[in-house]
This record gives structure tokens, C-alpha cells and sequence, in this order.
DNA sequence: AGCGCGCGTCAAGGAACCATCAAGACGCCG
DNA sequence: CGGCGTCTTGATGGTTCCTTGACGCGCGCT
């Protein structure tokens, strides 16, 4: 998939991303693929209600050209379409996109009888289904990193390994027992050695969704990870703190 | 079977991704079995984009050849085929190759494997699934030390014995019982020892499917689990709670 | 140098999370 | 058709940790 396995690709594609300086964070974007107008307009108000933008379309063909100029972080497309339906639209998405797809379709039952077809989806949820979980899964999609693989090539400072998929965080040899919010945090760090997270980004990276309520949090979690490590703010081993911005995590010496 | 042969030569997108640790000195070669063309190609369309190299056969006896002469690393299996199937074609494998095995099922033949029909795959994805995942399945399994004799894996927790091609689990030497989910969710900590798997994961890895319906259940089986190992969540011996997560099997410190 | 603002630390209330218990629902077998 | 084991759902209590606020220090600007 997209996702980064170069990383030009990644660097201008519709990544929500301010790494703290010059633009504002924008809204997320939620394209609705739904021929149905009712239901349409239903998870459009879902989807406005928080806080993101909304476009809708009515069949296959509108939606890949709207996937084009819209750029959305997420489509949320019923699985049965005049035109091209759900599986064709999702197919051609993979070719030019990097949003994630979330599958409405008719019933539960169904995901049997068409599971062979659905494959390519990120996520499902069978209607009718409850706003609260529509709404939850998107944050849930919006939440996932763009790129599954960056951790692998991080080369943070020496002394510090972080494990995504063990959860492990270890300094020195030693293990390190963190929080999942602590965990997180030093993650999305750990994912961009060297780079400048600001307060916002990591708010975003660690709670998903957009609005952040306070930098003040973010400070308190890093002096929380800082004290587990070992780390001393007014000279660190490992967290950079930039002042005005955000916090950067230290790279290996080159 | 219609047209069966690599119909997805390959695409090389961009920089093979060395999938961290050891530098592949070729790219990793993936072998894609699947009668249904639409997903074998929307497989092979996402493993290309990795950057690795796909072949893609139609049913079990080209399968077995198509191990032999293309030698792939990861061979990424659907249950149902023509000919022999994914199980048949599995054991056979196990015969002359220690390529690992991504055993894809539907839905509705979970409740065989959960019954122990399959057995020798190293993983399972049931579908529908989402891209995404599949490609992290394969990382994963491309990330594992390559042993000759590719069955003794599991270097889980000392005392902890579970073998799935014979459903049974033992404690200290002594035969523990336990029913078809509880086994299940077992299996699917000990097929990744170490690793933290998410509720929603196990629930997928057990119930199959991509929706889950509560995490809480996950959270009973858990329970019950540990009750029959004699393990204790406060202090665990077998299986740590990851708060906020999911679960984890205790490995053997290395 | 003085001052303001950003940041670090500490502490406490409250919410989220998880383990356990219990009872209802379901399926399987006799 | 009835009984039993298993799965599922609900409720409860204990524990962790997320969040918020207050306060003091020091950097950097004027």
C-alpha cells in the first residue's frame, strides 16, 4: 500500500501534519460515499458535529474523481453503488490514495456472502449501525499512523529502544514500564527521530481527532516519560525540549 | 481454474523495504493462492507495492510446485481452493520447505479452525481484511528468524506448552483443559510470544471477521484462561495485561 | 537587569480500566 | 425434550493513571 516505502511519497501526500511551525492544523477530511440520501446526510451531520469536513457523493465514478480534489483522510463507502460499487471504488483508491476506507454494508450476515469480495477495506461496520460507532471508528482510522513501517529504520539515541509491537521501551538494557499514553508519546517521537513534534502534532498522533485541549498535558506527559527514563530536562539524554515548539527526540550522533 | 499463472509479475515500486533487522539481500518473494482472481491480484497488488516480489497460482498442485521452483519466503494461503486445499497444500509444504505460511480464511470456516482443522499455518487473517494489515501479517512474518525445521517456534513463557496441531496445553508437565475458544485465544498469544495483541485483534483472530462486538469478552475468556493455568493477573506468570491494550504472552528472557 | 511567558514539577480529584462474580442465553448431547 | 457445559452479557469493586490546577524557575526579550 502507499503508506511510505519511499519517503517523497509520504513527505506531500494529504498527511495532516504540521510538524509545528508555519501551517495550522486543518480539519480532518470525510468523504461520504453513499447513494442513499438520507443515510447520506445522516453520517455527514455525524461527521460535521465533529469538527471535520464533510463532502458527499452519490455513486462509484463521482466518488474516485472527488477522492482526487478532495483529499480525504477518510471515505466512509457503502458496499452497494450505482456504477462502480464499493469494492471497484475502493480498488481504484489504492492506486492514487493513501485514505483509509471504511465499508458500510447492508447487513452483518452479508460480510459472509461477500467477504471474499470486501477484502481491501480498512475497517466494516454493518448497517444500521449507531452514529456513536461510526463517529468512533473514524477516530479510530484517523488515529492510525500513515506509515507502518518508519519505526523500523529509527535510529534514535544510543541506550534507547523502543518496541512498537512488544511495547517495550528499554534504556540501557533495562526495562522501562510506561503508560499507554506515556507509551504512545514516546512512540510518535521514536517514529521521527530527530524531527520536531509540536504540542499539537503529538496531541493528535496520541488522542486522535482534533480538538486538543491543552499543550500543558502533553508537558506534564513528557516529564512523566522523562522521569521513567532516567531523563534530566535541563540536560537530556533523549528529549530535546524546543522551546515554543515541541519536544524532538535526540538522534545518534553522526 | 482459469488462468492461473503469474498474472501479477512484478511491479518494483520503489525501494525494496528491508523489513528491519537482518538486510535481505534479495527482495523477500511472497506466493499468492487464490482461486478468486480479484483478490489474488488485490493481494499481489499490495505486496508489488512493498516492493516485493509476487507470484500468483490458483490452486493447491500448481501451489506446491510454485513453492518449489519460486522458493518464496511468505506464502500467503487461502483456505478454500480448488484441488487440494489450503490444509492439504500446507502439510505438504511442511514436507520439502520452510517457507511460512499466511493462512487466509472466510468467516464462516473460523468455526474450523477454531475446531483445529488447520494446522501448520503460522498465521491467520480472516477475511475480509484490510490491506494494511495483511502487509503488517507478512512483515511480521518476514521479520522472524528462519529456522530449518520451521515448526518449533513459541518460545513462550518456561512451563507453558501449547500445541496446536494436538489441541492440548500443559502447565508443569500437567494436561490443562480448556474449551475451543479459551484455546483459541491462547493460540493466537503463543503464535507471537511477546507481542501485544489488542482486544480487537484476539477477537479477530478467534471470532474472525473485522467488526468486533465487546471487548469485555475478551477480557472473561482472559479470565477464564488464567484461571486453568493458575496464573494470577496481579502477578502474572503466562499472560501480561497490557492496561489500555490488550494482552501479551510473557516470554523467556533471552 | 527586570519582567513576562513558557516550561518543569508536584499533588489531588475523578474517570477509565480491568478482574471477578453472577446469572441469563445458547447449543449440544443424550 | 431436558440437562449440562459453554458462551455471553451485565454489574460491582478495586486499582491505575489521566487530567487539571497551582507554583516556581529560568530563558529570552525589551
Amino acid at each position: 500500500m502507499r503508506e511510505d516505502t519511499d519517503l517523497a511519497s509520504t513527505i506531500h501526500h494529504n498527511q495532516p501534519d504540521d510538524t509545528g511551525t508555519h501551517p495550522p492544523a486543518r480539519a480532518p477530511r470525510i468523504l461520504v460515499v453513499d447513494d442513499e440520501p438520507p443515510i447520506a446526510d445522516l453520517v455527514a451531520g455525524y461527521v460535521s458535529r465533529e469538527g471535520w469536513e464533510a463532502r458527499v457523493v452519490a455513486d462509484g465514478i463521482a466518488a474516485v474523481s472527488a477522492v482526487r480534489d478532495f483529499e480525504p483522510d477518510v471515505v466512509v463507502l457503502d458496499l452497494m453503488l450505482p456504477g462502480l460499487d464499493g469494492i471497484e471504488v475502493c480498488r481504484q483508491l489504492r492506486g492514487f490514495s493513501d485514505a483509509y476506507v471504511l465499508m458500510l454494508t447492508a447487513r452483518s450476515e452479508e460480510v459472509d456472502r461477500v467477504a471474499g469480495l470486501t477484502v481491501g477495506a480498512d475497517d466494516y461496520l454493518a448497517k444500521p449501525f449507531s452514529p456513536r460507532e461510526l463517529v468512533a471508528r473514524i477516530k479510530a482510522l484517523l488515529r492510525r499512523p500513515r506509515s507502518s513501517t518508519a519505526h523500523l529504520r529509527s535510529t534514535g539515541p544510543p541506550g534507547l529502544a523502543v518496541d512498537e509491537d512488544r511495547r517495550s521501551v528499554r534504556v540501557d538494557g533495562r526495562d522501562v514500564e510506561l503508560t499507554a499514553i506515556e507509551f504512545a508519546v514516546l512512540a510518535a517521537l521514536t517514529r521521527q527521530p530527530g524531527i520536531v513534534l509540536s504540542r499539537a502534532r503529538l496531541f493528535r498522533e496520541v488522542w486522535g481527532g482534533v480538538n486538543f485541549a491543552d499543550d500543558h498535558l502533553v508537558d506534564v506527559h513528557i516529564g512523566n516519560i522523562r522521569r521513567k527514563l532516567g531523563d534530566n530536562a535541563a540536560d537530556p539524554r533523549f528529549i530535546d525540549t524546543v522551546r515554543g515548539v515541541g519536544y524532538r527526540l535526540r538522534e545518534a550522533r553522526p
